[in-house]
DNA sequence: ATGAAACACTTCGATATCGAAATCTTAGCA
DNA sequence: TGCTAAGATTTCGATATCGAAGTGTTTCAT
């Protein structure tokens, strides 16, 4: 196995679609030592979150939102109507270190988007809602990216959908037995 | 629609499924404005690449790896045999700046993990290329993955994983179509 | 040829994130 | 009750990332 050879440079041609790229990246990885029918599925589960995430950055930079903000307001938005988290749980939920929440919801606190409030039982706990505006923007980007999203599933009959979703909740479903 | 009431504080009791979690985004989002069949599958595949990200991660400090460095090396790694890239090709390929590749490569060279060559043809260029430990440290890095990833798909029959790989590749094909 | 524009990478200053320590509150037990 | 351990948030110092400006090279029209 020499490696270090003189390095060739790509081709300088064309941008690479999104289909050579998956592509690639599932034979580099079955190369490396993956099995086949993994890497499929995995592969493009990433691939495709990915570029949706590209999309979502752009759209949201319209609104004046990180991704982290999003999902904060997202997080807070799928509870029932206005059952308040912890700064704590935005913290698990979202991937982030408390610290770095403590700073980002200062920033939406600052802009209206959260109010933070004592929390009555338990005074070393803070308690983070949405305000009005913050409902506003979750709906606002809830419906320019569903958009997107839909121009995604376009290719896909409504049959098509449905098998794709449920295959995919067969596996969410058992995320919860593996850890 | 009465929002800021006094909260109520989230229910203190077990730590929800990543099913509970799945189904409370879809209502959201659904609530919100979105359409059903596209919010389910949608949502899904971001469900899943977010937990798997989250075992990436801690697989990855097992080899000293930050999420970014890995991205590089695979990068690297999914093209033929040691064809090099540009600095600029890896920070657009893993979605970040230019400058902060810089100091990625500065990291990354440092551990002898990748080599920066001057490309003969073009003095403002600069190629990277994996060393002999970037190609081992990738291969450990997928065979630990792989694992994981093989528990995700546990659930599924081998046919099962066939029909979701293509349904998910129909969807990877019309990536390229649309923006 | 020559000069201007485009390009590729790096440097720089500002901001975001992290992990650890600090502060305050609550829970449990003698 | 009083004392200790655990919990939740914030503060603090270090590091990573970003966008903009800087430096050197190539490309293209003149």
């Amino acid at each position: 196995m020499t490696r270090m050879t003189t390095p060739r440079t790509a081709s300088k041609g064309t941008t690479p679609t999104a289909q050579d790229e998956y592509r690639a990246d599932v034979a580099a990885y079955v190369a490396a030592g993956g099995d086949e029918s993994v890497q499929r599925v995995i592969t493009a589960v990433h691939g495709l979150a990915r570029k949706l995430n590209q999309w979502y950055a752009r759209q949201l930079a319209d609104l004046d939102l990180s991704a982290g903000e999003w999902a904060v307001l997202s997080q807070l938005a799928r509870n029932d109507d206005n059952v308040a988290l912890t700064p704590s749980q935005l913290a698990e939920a979202t991937s982030v270190a408390p610290s770095s929440m403590t700073h980002r919801l200062d920033r939406m606190a600052q802009r209206d988007l959260v109010a933070r409030a004592a929390d009555p039982d338990n005074r070393t706990r803070v308690l983070i809602t949405l305000t009005d505006e913050g409902w506003a923007t979750f709906k606002a980007a809830v419906r320019e990216s569903d958009m997107v999203e839909s121009d995604v599933l376009g290719p896909l009959s409504r049959k098509q959908r449905e098998d794709l979703a449920s295959l995919l909740e067969v596996l969410i479903a058992g995320l919860d037995e593996t850890p």
